[in-house]
DNA sequence: TCGTCCATGGAACAACGATATCGCATCATG
DNA sequence: CATGATGCGATATCGTTGTTCCATGGACGA
């Protein structure tokens, strides 16, 4: 008979997520979960131990809803690794948008040691798309460290959207931090041609025309090389730049 | 009379506050907080209207603890706008550390319409860092966009601290997300020996090490000079690297 | 058929947010 | 000085929510 627990389980999960959709933590309420599931109190309390055992439960339906939604999106990929982590960071912040109440009940409680276990799950997508770019050299951090900073910085800009009006959300702040942090714990596709030889070259020469242009022309102080040799370096760089 | 009322007013905040901090937002109810400030609870409806109302006044004695910690840190600085970002950040994280029922009370309730006001001066010192900034020429984004980019990242740092257990809490995820974030939005200083001549020149070197050393010794295909210029080329590279 | 066990459902308890009613003190006025 | 009006505060109360107790009823085995 323990199937038609799980039954009823899922029926109340189920009706619990619908109310907290379309009314927010507030309509989360044990009796009206049991009223709306058509069950009474104690089969609730028999089920869940506390209302803190339905809204872990509750976190963890909203996490398997995430991860189903992530792990179809993310299968379509090829083999890219640092193009999976731009994917996973929009599909966080739209599930964010897209489910509010189930994201703040997910990420928005931080109570220093009631995270929700089922966060585990999410979180282990996260390092295994990061594990794997460190396997394909993509990584210029630990795995754990690039883990805290994407996380850190995927529920920041999410809770942000999520408590601006809908209106006036703008979406261009997180493209904008997530290129800047996805950047900074990654590294430049090994490129065929080896390292960006060009725009270096290029990012030197503007760097002694700077120089250069600040000083008496034919001073030369400052920079270790005499006026003709640097004519040719700076013709040998020019070539470097095509 | 409007005099004892505001006494009661602080008193009963601060007898809130520290029922706050020292119990969390579980500790803060209508009772305790009558209660423990020695009046009944006709008293603190008509102090504040609700309980939202005590809470809202009680975000705002935050802030202002927040802004009085944070203004005098600040005016020590001199005259180093991108600095002050800096040390905005990491005021910012210490507080939500040092205070995290408080920070939770004033930053974690994202609720789309119900921020509280008193965020307002706090947001404003943030533009005005920023504004100063742009103002010397060191922005390079509009303040706005700065603005959120950076209040989304110091609030997902902030509340991720907050989440984890004390001895494992690691600020370097925050000092990295605050390099990353803070660099993509100001621009390097007008550097008065102009552009990072020697990171430059010991960046293309690596790239010419990585082309030459990915290739038949000899055959230099890929590269527009010849064995003996490329040679003088990296002399030349490595003296303007020191 | 009877007895035992156990889940169930209704009711009730405790705590909370919020408010109404009552008493009292203060003050103005005859 | 006496008396009525006025406004404030405290007690008591209401409605709601989380949680649990207890009696009932049915299911299953002997």
């Amino acid at each position: 008979m323990d199937e038609g627990r799980r039954a009823v389980r899922r029926q109340v999960l189920q009706v619990a997520a619908k109310l907290l959709e379309e009314g927010g933590s507030e309509a989360v309420s044990t009796r009206a979960v049991a009223a709306a599931a058509g069950v009474t109190a104690p089969v609730l309390y028999r089920l869940f131990d506390d209302k803190d055992g339905l809204l872990a439960e509750l976190a963890a339906y909203g996490f398997a809803m995430y991860l189903a939604e992530k792990r179809e999106a993310l299968a379509l990929t090829p083999d890219d690794p640092v193009a999976d982590l731009y994917r996973g960071w929009d599909l966080h912040v739209d599930f964010g948008v897209q489910h509010p109440a189930f994201y703040m009940l997910m990420y928005g409680t931080v109570e220093p040691g009631r995270r929700p276990p089922a966060a585990d799950e999410a979180h282990a997508l996260l390092v295994g798309l990061l594990r794997r770019a460190a396997e394909a050299g993509r990584l210029r951090v630990p795995v754990e460290e690039a883990t805290r900073v994407i996380h850190a910085a995927t529920t920041g800009v999410t809770l942000a959207l999520i408590g601006e009006e809908p209106p006036q959300r703008d979406l261009t702040t997180s493209a904008r931090l997530r290129d800047t942090v996805i950047a900074s714990v990654t590294t430049d596709p090994p490129a065929p041609s080896g390292p960006d030889l060009a725009s270096r070259a290029l990012a030197l020469d503007a760097a002694l025309e700077a120089r250069l242009g600040a000083e008496p022309p034919a001073s030369g102080a400052g920079v270790p090389l005499r006026p003709t040799e640097m004519a040719l370096l700076r013709e040998w760089l020019r070539q470097l730049a095509v």
